[in-house]
RNA sequence: CGGGCUGUGGCGCAGUUUGGUAGCGCGCGUCGUUCGGGACGACGAGGCCGCAGGUUCAAAUCCUGUCAGCCCGACCA
């Protein structure tokens, strides 16, 4: 490809509406433009660099046995009704009416539509396991798109869904999609780390999401020294040990004025009830936190939630916690509903479905029996010391809620867990039956009878993935290719307007074309300076730089890596074998 | 949905406080000089200053309303 012909304005300055460093050179680049919010035009050179990603994944796919089909975007409403997530999917669902007033859809995800297909077309065992696969733009009308493609409100999707007849069938078509995620993004070329995922709304059991670690990244996980890794809301407490009732004081409720938080009622305790060993500290309290639950079928439940004083509730956590139900704040009218409640002190004396308030209290799982903590004895204005819990209380069971901090063990005992962020390129998961149930997705089995077939579900964010190469690529002066997803092989630069170097230039890239490299020429003449020819190459990011210049006379051209910034000089009858190296 | 900020040629911005001929840099066109790291000169094209009302002799500038975008949070297979 010639320069002088590619369709590309490159951009000196960072447009404004950018942030992290991939939409920045992204765009600068040109290789990708904003239409709306969260809606990118892909120009020539980042088509070919997506159509490299795409390429990667269906090598992979075809690896492992799975067929490629395509959905439309554009969708009925009626499946989705049928899996209910025509009203679960909410506000982030694109909807629109055809003319005679149907509602339709912009396909989110596509399990309905995968397990209606296999539903209209197989009826036996014999015809599973069975593996499809797309390549498709989907839609979800994000709250806040932001940071460029990496989180639009269309982008590009690749998900496949696996059906099989028994648990041992979708364990074993799991397992080869990990292995071809494996492969996936070894070739993409940037860090990743697979960690255990919360199913959330998908329902199902087992799932990994794959993220690939960097600092602009939205999704919060936590990796051990000894290998464990998980998304914060998957991370799950270690219970430490009961402790024997016997020897443990009484509980004694004491006067603890104007101590709403647990940053007064610690400093009050010091004060007041000073202890012999140590000061007391926010871990020593128990803080009881109120939120109201939004039930899919639409009641409400209030929710109580115990954790030790110095955690906060983390709200990612809670939510993965009670899905489906959702999350609302317990405000003052519910306060003022439930006269049991005495806010700033509420205690585990109120709570319970067995007590005062009626709420359902669940507790942290470092909320063992035996156990000794300081918390509201629902009255205005005091506490209650050592209170034992399984003695003096009990929960009605425990949640994963409190916030996960560094240091905290992991909780295979691989050791202490450090907090790092991630971009989502790929998440996998057992579905399970939850989908064919609802859709009626059954074979016939070897003794005749229907069984519910059971599925996996696969996602790699096919568009997402090459704003995280370029976020983990790069440097000040552009973005930084990895061979296999370079929009070119060669960046092919004349050096002069000379004739016989332009000659010689013309040649070079005759040749390099006829040994099958594809090559970016720059060829621009006259009033773009050589210095701008450079610039311009770094910005784009073809990972190898040929210059033909002044040494061309002496039969001398500049190889130059893009990544490393190293030049060589190669004889020109050596040039192919050098970009072959 | 809350908080903050911003809308002025294709891009990045100044001008708004204190109303008076719409500016700068980049990019784009023509000509000339230059030619190994975003060159220089001359000339030029391109803007109903987000939109709608209002005040005024006069509005990019003041007032009211409205729309849009970005960032933080909430939200988010």
């Amino acid at each position: 490809m010639r320069m002088s012909k590619l369709f590309l304005r490159t951009l000196r300055d960072d447009p404004a509406d950018a942030e992290v460093a991939s939409h920045k050179l992204l765009v600068r680049a040109g290789y990708v433009r904003r239409v709306a919010p969260g809606i990118y035009s892909w120009l020539p050179l980042g088509l070919k660099v997506l159509a490299k990603v795409e390429k990667i994944i269906r090598e992979e796919m075809a690896e492992i046995g799975s067929q490629e089909v395509r959905f439309p975007a554009l969708l009925p409403r009626e499946p989705y009704e049928a899996s209910n997530r025509w009203t679960e999917y909410g506000p982030n669902l694109f909807r629109l009416q055809d003319r005679r007033g149907n509602d339709m859809l912009l396909g989110p995800t596509h399990e309905e539509m995968f397990a209606l297909l296999v539903k209209d077309l197989y009826s036996s065992y014999k015809d599973l396991p069975l593996s499809l696969f797309q390549i498709q733009t989907k839609y979800r009308d994000e709250a806040r798109p932001r940071a460029g493609i990496l989180r639009g409100r269309e982008f590009i999707m690749k998900d496949s869904y696996s059906f099989d007849v028994d648990d041992a069938g979708l364990e074993a078509s799991y397992q080869a999609h990990r292995e071809a995620y494996v492969r996936i993004f070894d070739r993409l070329g940037f860090d990743y780390v697979i960690v255990h995922a919360d199913s959330g709304a998908m329902g199902g059991s087992a799932s990994e999401e794959f993220l690939a670690v960097s600092e602009t990244g939205e999704d919060t996980f936590v990796r051990s020294p000894g290998g464990y890794a998980a998304n914060v809301e998957a991370v799950t407490t270690i219970a430490p040990d009961p402790v024997p009732f016997d020897g443990l004081p009484a509980a004694h409720a004491e006067q603890t004025p104007d101590t709403p938080t647990i940053a007064t009622l610690v400093a009050h305790l010091d004060e007041a009830f000073p202890r012999d060993d140590r000061p007391w500290h926010a871990s020593d309290t128990l803080k009881n936190v109120l939120v109201m639950l939004r039930h899919p079928d639409g009641t409400r439940e209030p929710l109580a939630i115990g954790v030790p004083g110095d955690r906060e509730v983390d709200a990612k956590r809670l939510e993965a916690a009670v899905s489906p139900a959702e999350v609302e704040p317990f405000d003052e009218k519910e306060f003022a509903a439930n006269p049991a409640l005495v806010k700033g002190y509420i205690g585990p004396g109120a709570l319970g479905a067995d007590n005062a308030s009626g709420i359902r209290y669940l507790t942290d799982p470092r909320v063992v029996d035996g156990t000794r903590w300081v918390t509201g004895a629902n009255e205005k204005g005091s506490h209650v010391i050592d209170l034992v819990a399984g003695r003096d209380f009990t929960s009605d069971g425990t949640i994963e809620a409190a916030e996960v901090r560094a240091g905290d063990p992991a909780p295979d005992g691989s050791g202490p867990l450090e907090l790092a962020r991630g971009i989502e390129v790929g998440h996998i998961f057992q579905l399970g039956r939850k989908y064919a149930e609802v859709l009626d997705l059954k074979v016939l089995d070897e003794n005749g009878k229907l069984v519910t077939v059971t599925m996996g579900s696969y996602g790699v964010g096919v568009s997402r993935a090459v704003a995280a190469v370029a976020e983990y690529s790069h440097d000040d002066a552009g973005l930084i290719w990895p061979k296999e997803l370079a929009p070119f092989d060669v960046h092919l630069i004349v050096a002069g307007k000379d004739e016989t170097v332009v000659a010689g230039a013309e040649q070079v890239y005759a040749d390099l074309v006829g040994e099958g490299f594809d090559v970016l020429f720059d060829d621009r003449p006259g009033k773009v300076s050589l210095g701008v020819k450079f610039k311009d190459a770094e910005l784009v990011g073809v990972p190898t730089i040929v210059v033909v210049g002044k040494g061309f006379v002496d039969g001398v051209v500049e190889v130059k890596d893009r990544a490393t910034g190293e030049r060589q000089d190669a004889a020109l009858a050596d040039l192919i074998a050098t970009l072959r190296a």
